[in-house]
DNA sequence: GGTGGATCGGAGAGCGCTCTCCGAGTAGGG
DNA sequence: CCCTACTCGGAGAGCGCTCTCCGATCCACC
């Protein structure tokens, strides 16, 4: 117990000091078929005597499994920010709760989750290179845009996978999604049954479905309210880009008094901006914002906002793919899950 | 190339269709000895024809090396939170830097990380299991908390290892660290060059070296300015915890004039709480943060902060470990790194 | 007591790869 | 022309595991 040999213990080892065979170390291991009771305390002991752990590589060469699956972080650099955009991405608390939901569902299956970046060509090729090898079962892809080629490539390639939105173009790939156009309605219906009069929303790109399903969302729910026109300001989903859309806004439409911005990171740009002005909130201009992050809750006054259940997606995301790779013949599946308007001070 | 067979092609399949042995394609794919100019090429023919990709498993297997490290986010959740640990760590903007740090550097080295949180005993099993059965070749640590079990069971295993700050015992492991006392005397120097007669500090938990360091740092550098005595308020943080502690500070002192908070996140909490009593930015109060993560830039005023150069650090720890990996035989390092003032608005 | 079936342990092949060892070929020196 | 030295491809073992097949044992039932 205490010596440790060079090389670890192997099933072999084991099986010697068990006095039984390879085999049926292994039955005990992974629970497969009947051992006798006995037979198996005496297996176990020896288990704990040399502290025997199974070799990942050699199961899964005979299982063909990897147990693990990749994590993907898809989307374009700017050519030459060179980790800029990884730098981006992963601090993003939207990211945050992605890994965490996904590592949540995980842990429950034993598996670990590899985190690759996929931000460039070669990127991708390493990401298809790696499921091919074998290194990994399967990939959730959470992408940055619209145009992403990597989830038609593993298609392609018929690799197993799961995207996190989605995909800009129709294909045979399993995914979880947000109903988008369910939560532009609740801002929209928020800011209009508070008295705004004029709305105005920060969108997000708009070569992103998600985007554009926010957008329609909110268009369709003020126009059922009566306003036909919604002034628009198309943002890139950070702080700095929500601060200059506010500032566009404000310039062209001085006399707007609602706000719905795609996600909290533009919202609290627009704070700032809003501040700035002179503009209070949620009195002179009302604010919802969209994700309930991190910023929503540190942001003063605190931002009304839409939930997304990202957690319980990223996870929902995990078993879709772990359940593809448990029987690779099942169609792909979708699940589209609620948002919910959560209400602090902003509006 | 385009039919797909059911199993994927191997090194018999290619060295069939080139017409060598397993071992000469192998020697190709690894560019391991001479092989022959013409011979090397009819083998990567052979490889393109059959799409050809090694198996991870079957290599490692007889290499004893998994390619693949595991990086750890390690800290104690509160009994029965259940997945909120990691929820708020991987969200928190500076862990976001470390992995795009780390990610940067392996990603020239072929090597892809597998994210792992440890936040209760199980987790911890479960890292040392994944360690010792070889899937992984080493771990990446970074702790939240000071007593964290994990290193001590580390090195007892004699399993490599890397952590991102100095454990709270000494023992025999490689990591890098910041001077964070250096970075604290950058702030006090600030506060007191600017005229702050009565600074006080936010620490972080005091049972964190990084805490203690730079509380003693800022104290030191105070004291040698001639004023003996600073409040101190502990926070925990996270932008909460540096309200309250703002909140504390401003009730017992209330002609502080300079505001050191251990980081970004709590100095926006101290913003929030400062805004709210009517205390000018940096007129009234000068507040300074650290880390230079995401929150100092969407603050308003935005936030002159110490910065630490985390993803070099990432990067360096990622390095520090694949060397351990090289060579088991070699000594354990540590690399400590130099802090930055960037001077903005808030002091 | 004989027989069919169920239960459960052991033997051994083989997953895809690397690497050592061997031997064939070539070249150079005496 | 022979011997040594060097180069480079092939054969084959073996990494640690799973799993199929086989055979031994035991019991129930006729």
């Amino acid at each position: 117990m205490s010596r440790s040999p060079s090389t670890p213990p192997t099933l072999e080892d084991v099986a010697r000091v068990a006095g039984v065979s390879r085999a049926t170390v292994s039955r005990v291991v992974n629970g497969t078929r009947n051992v006798d009771r006995k037979i198996q305390e005496v297996v176990r002991a020896a288990i704990d005597e040399v502290g025997y752990a199974p070799n990942r590589a050699a199961r899964s060469l005979v299982t063909k499994r990897a147990g693990t699956i990749a994590l993907v972080v898809s989307g374009a650099g700017e050519p030459g920010e060179e980790g800029a955009f990884a730098s981006r991405v992963l601090s993003d608390p939207f990211f945050g709760r992605v890994a965490s939901g996904v590592l949540g569902f995980l842990r429950t299956r034993g598996v670990h989750p590899v985190l690759m970046v996929s931000d460039t060509e070669r990127a991708r090729e390493d990401v298809l290179a790696f499921l091919r090898q074998g290194s990994a079962d399967g990939a959730l892809l959470v992408s940055t845009h619209a145009e992403d080629p990597l989830p038609a490539r593993l298609v392609d390639a018929g690799l197993p996978a799961a995207l996190f939105a989605r995909p800009a173009r129709p294909m045979p790939i399993s995914y979880v999604d947000l109903d988008h156009q369910a939560g532009a309605k609740l801002a929209a219906d928020r800011l209009v049954g508070r008295g705004c009069r004029q709305v105005a929303t920060i969108s997000g790109p708009l070569d992103v479905p998600a985007s554009q399903d926010r957008l329609t969302g909110f268009r369709d729910a003020v126009a059922r309210h009566g306003s036909p026109y919604v002034p628009i300001a198309e943002g890139g989903f950070t702080a700095g880009s929500g601060e200059a859309a506010m500032e566009r806004l404000l310039a062209e439409h001085p006399g707007v008094d609602g706000v719905f911005a795609a996600n909290d990171l533009m919202a609290q740009g627009a704070l700032a901006v809003l501040h700035k002005h002179g503009r209070r909130v949620p009195e002179d201009v009302a604010l919802i914002g969209f994700d309930d992050s991190g910023p929503a809750l540190t942001c003063r006054p605190r931002l009304t906002t839409v939930r997304q259940p990202v957690e319980d997606m990223a996870a929902e995301m995990a078993r879709l793919l772990l359940d593809h790779v448990d029987d690779p013949a099942s169609p792909p599946r979708s699940v589209i899950f609620e948002p919910a308007l959560v209400v602090r001070e902003s509006a």
